[in-house]
RNA sequence: GGCCCGUUGGUCAAUCGGCUAAGACGUCGCCCUUUCACGGCGGAGAGACGAGUUCAACUCUCGUACGGGUCACCA
């Protein structure tokens, strides 16, 4: 049998990384057994919804590379795909469970239901109390001839336990009595989420319902639907949740659920802080997941190879934001030139940077950076000359101090102001004038990089420091610099 | 609170009864060095707890503790 598995967000104008790593895993399910994977948008809260909300699941989907067979936007032969487009569908379904006698309609009003929840006791949680589960049929009519408003409940098994099977989780059982009289149509003739979600399952033909693990222990109650409608039930896939860490106000570290208070947590907040879409999606794979060998760096259609749930966790797992960040890295690290060119190149144009350094600089960038948001912070120095204090210019690794870097300037800079501009050239010339003078290469570069940067730390070295500024600019720097000294 | 699920270093995690318990991130140290990095080498750091089953338990069973989830006319 062909797998289809499908994604079902609501439009709520965020798509959280958790989200994300649902539809992920739902999409690697898919394509490693070469099924389907079908976008189902579920709207049908009214209330909650969005403008242009679908239009950033679809650019989520499409940046992080998860591409869809079927959904609203490319078709398919199971639509539509948008859940206020189907809003027709569901309720025939009730009515036929109605008839059958496993399901009923429910008169009780919102204030009723209140009323039972506040009569319960202290720390105490109880359900519906099936008030209209066998009313008798006199009684029904009069209340539907009087245009009583109602819902439809799903008649659940009172007695007895349920047992199901998920891949992860195994066998799991819950006593039929936890089991509420779920509400399967609303009073306003739309359907649940839940209800929706076993109709529309069906209908399109899902074979493997991945999703949170929240959902596990509400699976009985889906699973009643399947049978009550002679369903084959599908293969559950629950994955374990991701965790956030964060402080609270007591200095405490606490885990909880992932959410805005963890920080950036929905998936253009990442790209908008630097991180790569390849990066947060091999990041994302591997929470909750673990594939059978140490591999850890996973183009899409590696995971799409390795992918196994059976290497999927049940215990959640915390976001590391340290751990995407290398991993960010690595994949910059991966980059062609052109590449890293394309990614560098609005922060270069920011900076006014020439396309002759281009080279240089992603030498110099490539394995310091770990994220391209950092390039504009790291060449900072060439934008303008800070004000820095001279102690600047003493470091004990280098052995560097007021007095040697008086002596290296004043050496270096006449050298420098004949010298052939080039890189090479630079750095041959300063390591013969600590030659020459019988100190280490550092009692000169120190301090001819000090000046001419401003700043302790650069990327890379003092001849490419020196090359990025320009000769002028370079010269006047160290001139400044030799005076700063002197005073 | 009832029910369900989980618990291996700070974090992600391997282990499917043989463990001297992998690997990665982070952290620390050393080397390299023209700063910071990168890179190389090395270190510290783990089975929640208690019983039981077994020749053997991180692995199976039970209990306790802790954590999470769930109990809507929300999705």
């Amino acid at each position: 049998m062909k797998i289809r598995t499908r994604f079902a967000p609501s439009p709520t104008g965020f798509m959280h990384v958790g989200n994300l790593r649902t539809a992920l895993y739902e999409y690697l399910t898919a394509r490693h057994g070469g099924g389907s994977f079908i976008l189902r948008i579920e709207d049908t809260d009214r209330e909650r919804y969005v403008e242009g909300a679908t239009d950033i699941i679809y650019k989520t989907l499409e940046t992080a590379g998860i591409s869809h067979d079927e959904g609203p936007d490319v078709g398919g032969d199971y639509g539509p795909y948008v859940q206020s487009e189907r809003l027709g569908l569901y309720k025939p379904y009730a009515e036929q469970l109605v008839k059958e006698g496993k399901a009923y309609r429910c008169f009780c009003s919102k204030e009723r239901l209140e009323a039972l929840r506040s009569s319960a006791k202290e720390g105490e949680v109880i359900g519906y109390d099936r008030h209209c589960r066998d009313l008798p049929e006199e009684e029904i009519e009069a209340k539907l001839a009087a245009g009583v408003p109602y819902v439809i409940r799903q008649k659940s098994p009172l007695t007895g336990e349920s047992t199901y099977h998920d891949c992860v989780y195994g066998d799991i059982t819950i006593p039929n009595e936890e089991l509420d009289d779920q509400i399967l149509i609303k009073a306003d003739g739309y359907p649940t989420y839940n209800f929706a979600n076993v109709i529309d399952d069906h209908t399109m033909g899902i074979t493997h319902v991945v999703r949170g693990s929240e959902y596990l222990s509400s699976t009985p109650k889906y699973n009643a639907l399947y049978e009550a409608f002679g369903w084959e039930i599908p293969t559950y896939i629950h994955l374990p949740l991701i965790m956030g860490k964060s402080v609270d106000e007591n200095g405490e570290t606490v885990v909880s659920k992932l959410s805005k208070r963890h920080g950036s947590t929905g998936f253009f907040d990442l790209i908008e802080e630097g991180f790569l879409p390849e990066a947060i999606i091999n990041y994302i794979a591997l929470l909750g997941w673990a594939p059978a060998d140490t591999r850890e760096i996973f183009s899409m259609d590696e995971l799409i190879e390795a992918f196994d749930i059976n290497g999927i966790s049940k215990s959640p797992s915390v976001f590391d934001y340290d751990k995407l960040e290398w991993m960010n890295a690595e994949y910059i690290k991966a980059m062609s030139s052109e590449e890293f060119n394309e990614n560098a190149k609005p922060y270069y144009d920011r900076l006014g940077i020439k396309e002759e350094h281009y080279a240089l600089l992603e030498e110099m960038l490539k394995p310091r950076i770990t994220r391209f948001t950092q390039i504009e912070e790291k060449l900072e120095f060439l934008k303008s000359l800070a004000d820095y204090d001279i102690s600047l210019y003493e470091h004990k690794k280098s052995k560097s101090t007021r007095e040697t870097s008086i002596d290296a300037l004043t050496a270096a800079i006449p050298l420098l102001e004949e010298c052939n501009w080039e890189r090479d050239a630079i750095t041959e010339l300063l390591m013969n004038l600590a030659a020459s003078k019988e100190v280490k290469n550092a009692i000169i570069m120190w301090p001819v990089r000090i000046a001419a940067a401003g700043v302790a730390v650069t990327p890379g070295g003092c001849s490419e420091v020196l090359i990025l500024l320009g000769k002028d600019e370079a010269l006047r720097r160290l001139k400044i610099g030799l005076e700063k000294l002197q005073a």
